[in-house]
RNA sequence: CGGGGCGUAGCGCAGCCUGGUAGCGCACCUGUUUUGGGAACAGGGGGUCGCAAGUUCGAAUCUUGCCGCCCCGACCA
C-alpha cells in the first residue's frame, strides 16, 4: 500500500479524553474513532489489525475441532424468556422493539439462541459431540465504558458452544479449548494466564479467565510466576495430553481477586508469588445442562434414554485484544506490533520523495517486498524526514526501510527494527531478504 | 449506579469570575527558502461558543432545563 493512497488520519496531539497507552495509540495513530460511548467506527488500519487477530483466533478454533457459523446480531426475546435469561440479565442487555411491538434484543451472547437451533436438529447421541463458533459483534450496555475499545459496549468476540453427551465428554472439551485458547494467545505475541474465576451471569461449575498482566488492566491478579513465561502447548488431541496440560496450568496457583483465596496464595513460594494487574481477554465456561435442561436440548443415549445435552461456551474479546496487544507492545514512541498481527508487514520510508533515484529504489523495494508477501506501506509523500520517522514508529510495524539519495550513493538502506531500535545498513537486495528471512513461519 | 469534571475551529487549550469586536498552538491551503529524526518566514481559510428557554439594550460569559462526553469507585469478553 502507498501511504500517498491509504487513509491514515494520525493525530500528532493525544485527544483529551485517552489516558491508557492503548487507547491513545489507537486514536493517534487513525485506527479507530468513537462515535459515541463504547461504540467505535474502525479505520482501515485498525480495522485491518482486528481482521488479523480475527484470522488467528479461528485458524486455532478450527485447529481444535470447532466449526465456524454466523448468529445474528439481533436475537428474540423468546429464547431468553424460555431460560429465565431475559428478566435475569438487567439492564445490560439492550432491548428492542420492532414496528410489530414483537421484543428483540442486541445480543450480548448466543447460549439461547444456538441451544435452540441446535436441539431443533440434534436427536442422537452419534450427532455428538459437536462444536459451534462464531466470531460476531455484541453489544452490552455497560454502566461505564471506558479505555477505548478495552471496555466497549460494541465488540467483537469469537463465542464457542459446546455439546456432549456427558459431563466426562464435556470437560474434555473443556480441556480442548483451554489448550487452543494457550495456543492462539501465543500466536498474538501475549503471555496471557488462565485463572479460576466467578462464572456470572452464564452460570456453571468450572470457568477460566484468560488474563495478560498489564498495569492498567482491570482486574487485581494474583498467580505463581512460573505460569507466565509458560509455552504454548502446541498441538495434539488426546484425552491425557489434554487433560495433563490442563493440570499442569491449573496445579500452580492463579485467580483473580473475587476468587482469590490467601491462603492458599501464601503457599506458593514467596518468591514465586506474583500480584499484578491484568487485562481480561478470554472467559471459558463449562456449565452442563443449565440451558439444555430448561429448553429441552436433549438427545437419545446409546440405551434408547434421553438425556440432556452438556454444554460449555468459550469467548474470547476480538476487538479487546488489539487493545490489550498495544498494551503489552508500546513504548514511549508509539505501537509496537507483533509479526503476527501487523497491519503491514513493513514500512519503506523515502527521505526524499521526487527524487528520481529514490523514488525508483523505493518503488523497487515494494515491489519486491508485495511479491514476497511482506504486505509493506511505502511512505511516498512529500513530507520531511523527521515526520515521517515519527508516524511510521507510531503505528508500529516491526520494520522499517529508510531509502534516501545519501546511502544510496554507496549503494545501502537502513533496516530498522522497531522492537529495539536497532539501525542496519545493506544493500536494498539484502534488506528483502533479511525481512523475507524475519518472517518466514509468520506469514 | 454513587462521586467528580468537561463541552469554544479537525486536535490541544485560553477567554467565562467582573456581560460589549471570538483568540492561541498544532493541523489545513498558497508562496518562497528548505529537506537524513515531528523546518522557517510571509499570507490565507475555517467556529450558529453542545441544545433550548430565560434575564438584559446586549449572553461564549449570568439563571434554569435538557443532551453529550470523560475521570474515580462498585459490576463485566
Amino acid at each position: 500500500m502507498r501511504l500517498s493512497n491509504y487513509f491514515l488520519p494520525v493525530l500528532k496531539e493525544t485527544p483529551a479524553e485517552a489516558t491508557i497507552a492503548s487507547h491513545r495509540y489507537m486514536l493517534r495513530a487513525g485506527m479507530v474513532k468513537q462515535d459515541s460511548a463504547g461504540i467505535y467506527i474502525w479505520l482501515p488500519l485498525g480495522f485491518k489489525v482486528l481482521k488479523k487477530i480475527e484470522q488467528i483466533v479461528r485458524e486455532e478454533q478450527n485447529k481444535a475441532g470447532a466449526v465456524e457459523m454466523l448468529m445474528p446480531t439481533i436475537q428474540s426475546a423468546n429464547h431468553w424468556k424460555e431460560t429465565g435469561r431475559y428478566d435475569a440479565y438487567g439492564p445490560e442487555m439492550l432491548r428492542i422493539k420492532d414496528r410489530g411491538d414483537r421484543e428483540l434484543l442486541y445480543g450480548p451472547t448466543n447460549e439461547d439462541m444456538i441451544t435452540d437451533m441446535f436441539r431443533s436438529y440434534v436427536r442422537s447421541y452419534k450427532d455428538l459431540p459437536q462444536s459451534l463458533y462464531h466470531i460476531q459483534w455484541k453489544f452490552r450496555d455497560e454502566r461505564r465504558p471506558r479505555f477505548g475499545v478495552m471496555r466497549g459496549r460494541e465488540f467483537l468476540m469469537k463465542d464457542a458452544y459446546s455439546f456432549d453427551i456427558d459431563a466426562e465428554a464435556a470437560r474434555l472439551t473443556y480441556y480442548r479449548q483451554f489448550v487452543a485458547y494457550l495456543n492462539t494467545y501465543a500466536r498474538l505475541g501475549l503471555k496471557a494466564v488462565p485463572m479460576r474465576a466467578d462464572t456470572g451471569p452464564i452460570g456453571g461449575d468450572l470457568s477460566h479467565e484468560f488474563l495478560i498482566l498489564a498495569e492498567t488492566g482491570e482486574s487485581e491478579v494474583f498467580c505463581h510466576k512460573d505460569l507466565v513465561d509458560m509455552p504454548a502447548p502446541g498441538y495434539f488431541d488426546n484425552a491425557e495430553d489434554l487433560k495433563s496440560v490442563f493440570e499442569q496450568r491449573t496445579s500452580l496457583y492463579a485467580a483473580t481477586d473475587e476468587k482469590h483465596d490467601a491462603e492458599e496464595f501464601a503457599k506458593v513460594p514467596a518468591d514465586k508469588q506474583l500480584s499484578a494487574r491484568g487485562i481480561e481477554v478470554g472467559h471459558i465456561f463449562y456449565f452442563g445442562d443449565k440451558y439444555s435442561e430448561p429448553m429441552k436440548a436433549q438427545v437419545t443415549g446409546a440405551d434408547g434414554k434421553n438425556v440432556n445435552v452438556m454444554m460449555g461456551s468459550y469467548g474470547v474479546g476480538v476487538s479487546r485484544l488489539v487493545g490489550g496487544i498495544i498494551e503489552a507492545s508500546h513504548d514511549e514512541d508509539g505501537i509496537i506490533w507483533p509479526k503476527s498481527v501487523t497491519p503491514f508487514g513493513a514500512g519503506i520510508i523515502n527521505l526524499k520523495s521526487g527524487d528520481a533515484e529514490a523514488d525508483a529504489a523505493c518503488e523497487d523495494i515494494y515491489q519486491k517486498l508485495s511479491a514476497a508477501g511482506i504486505d509493506p506501506l511505502y511512505d511516498d509523500k512529500n513530507d520531511r524526514g523527521g515526520q515521517k520517522f515519527a508516524r511510521m514508529d507510531l503505528i508500529g510495524l516491526p520494520y522499517q526501510i529508510v531509502i534516501g539519495p545519501r546511502g544510496l550513493k554507496e549503494g545501502i538502506v537502513e533496516v530498522k527494527t522497531r522492537a529495539t531500535g536497532e539501525k542496519q545498513n545493506m544493500s536494498p537486495a539484502d534488506a528483502v531478504k533479511f525481512i523475507s528471512s524475519e518472517y518466514e513461519g509468520v506469514i
